[in-house]
DNA sequence: GACCTGCTGCGGTGTG
């Protein structure tokens, strides 16, 4: 065995030492490539011994040509990873004289620093670390010069991201800092387009490249199992805990639902679970990995935390809450079952709804036909282009633009990129002062140490730590929940705004949390735990996860199975002479004043023609409107016929209409947020001056989440009359899928039109108006308080509600109706009106007050007698006082119109009376 | 109502 692939007699004496029981088809197929020299590879599952398949054949080479510090990068895209690997490389370089070091920023400072008294010959690190040392390492970097290859893990995590993009370039700056064609080799998962992988992966390396491919000989025995949906997420729970063989794997599509099945487990007395996501902290993490790895937790239950590489033990089972979205990640999370390579597979999804059924049936076909997605690489971002710039200016201090341009360009990422747009977004730069360039060379400018500074005190909100340089990952608002010092976990910042209160207790990790101080200004909540109380879950909002259009295809081969439930679906539509749902018919259901269209389409497709529908609403009639997405079709609140009308328009402005749809769609401004600050740009953007980022914000945006072509070949067909068209009364099975799918709203970069149309009519307090337009208090508010002033349709005013005494905004115009409505009948009509109050008035012309004496009666006989007493059309202040008991609180409004006064002066009254016996 | 991933070098000073 050992001398089938030729390794140094030196690893083969460690082979045996580890009494290696033989080589795995990956490491058989692999080495030899390897030991060629070629660029290689691996796509195998985990558990294949993908990571030695790539290790030994470089030590080999280590070992017999001349080996200076640093020879390999192994680049991980994981700190938990780079722990693991470093102990498990360390094992064999160790005992062959050679030394390893790992970089990422959780490693202590002295380890850090340990490196330059002792080079490593191999560094294992994430491609943001690379990126601080090309950028930033000016000792360590030498270092670099010496790179003979580099290993690059969990490559399918990498190649659709910007992190890819990065380390493409950094992949290209290492290649031209060492003077030398390096050898590449990429470890993955299975992907359906492994070659498109490498062509992204090797760059412009020279050598010959070759992908070997190894299929999974796991069988896969997936039950599907659905539970009544009335029964919630107590039927779920106890589905889980019938199904449980210890050590399980639960995984789920939410955080929120990883807490919530705790807590139902927790009710049904199940001991020795964890729950696992990203928004715990660390500590509570590794609490839970390590009990499963001892033996001594039962089960997980777990977000896409537990899908990637980490060794998280033996796995007797898994479950899965809820079908995950492709093909791709059912298989890796089946995948984590069955240690060994021959082991079998035990898995079961548990179902809610009977659509869920039919894409658990839908995925395990796929994985059986051995179908998987393809992985589309991100497209030329220029927001990393960007950053490469600095980058390589930031390395070298002065360099020459065309140098840097060629640089880029080697990336496969940006082989296409042209030489005007590079020109354009240089000067782009060079305006926002994050470059100056002169005589054809360019150095850093001012802009980038206001954007990107040392000491991050962070008053301004475009200021960033300098460490946030090196990253592509940008982070969302969030407060750390902290015990005793330490970090429990993280909620998002608007939840916290919205519905955290000191004295709340919350439900993180499975455990129960008391809010003892909340400190806006550093984002911490200090927790303590406690053992009962009615927690909340809080709710984490996520990036919207696309559904594969894989899975959207086999779903109507699907609808012909004879499963139970599929059968049920499929009698529906034949019992009524319907067609079967396919991507060829169209039901227009109408309900609850939204138009439903049933249809089995591409997520992407459904996005982009919800965004039409309701940009076409918002645009023309209200921005009170909404619309759905799914893959099961689309609706809209409002209006039917745009649809047709949309279908009946040309291709060009159809286009136009769609890419208007997507600049107002909240999903381009969380774009433009991320990328901005990479062009040096702070604040609002304009039209003008801001062309490049616009486009840049767009282009991304459209590649993520939307499909502009395939809706226009869409309605195409539609118009044509290529698709079915069919009228329901009633809800159809899938239709209802679409009406379970979240509401889309419109973006509104006017935050007075919304709260306006939304006050349109009513009285509220300023929590219930942050609720309503999902701002948060603190902005609404301040909004509010703006539009009190002025004299238009859109000024406000607030009164004090006498009945639970707080105070409720309304529309100034709304205020007579409102003083006369059933509802506020109390905070209008004192029921003492000949008990007489002292009114304080100002102007504001001068400072100060103009007293008067009035009683509620004078007014409700006389209102205009006031008008008349006061001189001024505008009230600046306002305070009412009781003269017989002027310590009682008095209140105070801002900014009345004479003509609204005497109700103000009611409402005063009123709340005066009611504080007195009360 | 919706996943995940990442993040400051180098050298000087002071202390045991």
């Amino acid at each position: 065995m050992r001398n089938i692939l030729s390794l140094d007699r030196r690893i083969c004496e460690l082979l045996e030492e580890r009494k290696w029981s033989g080589f795995t088809e990956a490491q058989l197929r692999a080495i030899p490539e390897i030991l060629e020299g070629k660029n290689v590879l691996i796509v195998a599952p985990t558990g294949y011994g993908k990571t030695e398949a790539a290790l030994l054949p470089v030590l080999h080479m280590m070992l017999n040509s001349p080996t200076k510090p640093v020879s390999l990068v192994y680049i991980t895209p994981m700190k938990a990873l780079i722990n693991d690997l470093t102990l498990r490389i360390s094992w064999w370089a160790n005992k062959l004289g050679l030394s390893v070091s790992r970089k990422h920023g959780e490693v202590p400072q002295k380890e850090r620093t340990g490196r330059l008294r002792n080079a490593p010959h191999i560094m294992v690190t994430t491609p943001e670390g690379l990126e601080v040392d090309l950028d930033w390492a000016n000792k360590f970097r030498e270092y670099y010069r010496n790179v003979k290859w580099m290993i690059i893990d969990e490559v399918h995590e990498l190649i659709p991201t910007k992190r890819g993009a990065q380390l493409s370039v950094l992949a290209e700056r290492l290649k031209e800092l060492a003077g030398y064609d390096f050898q590449r080799i990429g470890l993955s998962a299975t992907v359906g387009n492994p070659k498109t992988l490498s062509d992204y992966l090797f760059g412009t390396s020279i050598r010959r490249r070759v992908v070997v491919r190894v299929k999974t000989s796991k069988l896969i025995d997936v039950n599907v199992n659905k539970v009544q949906e009335e029964l919630g997420w107590e039927g779920g729970a106890k589905a889980i805990a019938k199904g449980l063989k210890p050590p399980t794997l639960i995984f789920t599509n939410s955080r929120f639902s990883t807490e919530r099945l705790f807590e139902e487990m927790e009710r049904l007395k199940v001991q020795k679970v964890y729950v696992h996501h990203s928004s715990i902290s660390r500590d509570m993490k590794n609490i839970a990995e390590d009990n499963l790895r001892k033996g001594e937790a039962d089960a997980i239950i777990c977000t896409k935390t537990l899908e990637l590489g980490i060794d998280v033990g033996k796995i007797r089972k898994v479950i899965l809450y809820r079908p995950p979205p492709s093909v791709a990640s059912f298989l890796q999370r089946v995948g984590r079952s069955g240690h060994s390579i021959d082991g079998k597979i035990e898995g079961e999804v548990i179902c809610l709804t009977d659509f869920d059924v039919l894409e658990a049936i839908s995925l395990i076909e796929l994985s059986k036909e051995g179908k998987i997605e393809g992985l589309e690489p991100i497209q030329e971002p220029l927001d990393v282009a960007a950053r490469e710039v600095l980058g390589v200016v930031l390395q070298k201090g002065e360099v020459e633009v065309g140098q840097i341009y060629r640089i880029i360009r080697g990336s496969k990422y940006f082989r296409r990129l042209r030489p005007e747009t590079f020109d354009e977004l240089i000067s782009y730069m060079e305006k926002n002062e994050l470059l100056v360039v002169e005589g054809g060379k360019t150095s850093l400018g001012r802009g980038f140490f206001r954007i990107w500074q040392f000491d991050h005190k962070k008053r301004l909100p475009w200021v960033r730590s300098f460490s946030e340089f090196f990253s592509m990952i940008s982070g969302n608002d969030v407060f750390l929940l902290r015990y005793e010092g330490k970090p429990v976990g993280e909620i998002d910042a608007p939840y916290v705004y919205r519905y955290i209160r000191n004295g709340d207790v919350i439900r993180i990790s499975g455990r129960l949390w008391k809010v003892m101080r909340i400190n806006n200004n550093v984002m911490l909540i200090d927790v303590i735990p406690v053992t009962k109380g009615e927690a909340e879950i809080p709710i984490w909002r996520g990036d919207s996860i696309i559904r594969s259009s894989l899975l959207v295809k086999e779903i109507p081969k699907i609808l012909y199975n004879e499963n139970e439930v599929v059968s049920r679906i499929r009698s529906w539509y034949i019992e009524r002479g319907l067609p079967i749902p396919s991507n060829n018919v169209i039901f227009v259901e109408k309900g609850q004043g939204e138009t439903v269209f049933s249809t089995l389409i591409d997520e992407k497709v459904s996005m982009t023609l919800a965004h039409m529908l309701m940009f076409e609403v918002s645009s023309k009639d209200t921005i009170n409107t909404f619309a759905r997405a799914s893959i099961y079709g689309f609706s809209i609140k409002g209006e039917e016929d745009l649809l047709w009308k949309l279908a009946s328009k040309s291709r060009e402005e159809v286009k136009k209409i769609a890419l208007a749809a997507v600049r107002r769609s909240p999903l381009f401004y969380s774009v433009m947020k991320e990328i901005q600050t990479s062009f040096g740009k702070m604040g609002k953007t304009s039209q003008k001056e801001d062309k490049l980022l616009i486009r840049e914000a767009l282009k991304q945006t459209v590649q993520r989440y939307f499909a502009i072509k395939r809706t226009v070949r869409y309605l195409e067909r539609l118009n044509s009359g290529e698709l079915t068209v069919v009228n329901l009364e009633s809800q159809s099975p899938l239709g209802k899928a679409v009406l379970g799918s979240p509401p889309i709203r419109p973006w509104f970069s006017d935050p007075f039109r919304i709260i306006a149309e939304t006050l349109e009519g009513g009285a509220y307090t300023v929590t219930e108006l942050s609720e309503m337009v999902s701002l948060p208090p603190s902005t609404v508010e301040a909004r509010l308080k703006k539009m009190r002033r002025g004299t238009g349709e859109r000024r406000t005013i607030s009164f004090i509600d006498v009945d639970d005494a707080e105070i409720r905004w309304c529309l100034a115009k709304d205020l007579r109706k409102i003083y006369g409505s059933d509802s506020f009948y109390s905070s209008f009509h004192p029921n003492e009106v000949d008990q007489s109050a002292i009114a304080m008035i100002r102007t504001g012309q001068d400072d100060g007050f103009l007293e008067m004496l009035f009683t509620p009666k004078e007014i409700i006989e006389d209102p205009d007698l006031y008008r008349r007493k006061i001189p001024f059309e505008e009230v600046a202040e306002l305070r009412v006082k009781d003269p017989a008991e002027p310590i009682l609180q008095s209140p105070r409004y801002y900014f009345i119109s004479r003509d609204l006064l005497p109700i103000i002066l009611l409402n005063a009254t009123s709340y005066i009376q009611s504080l007195k016996y009360s």
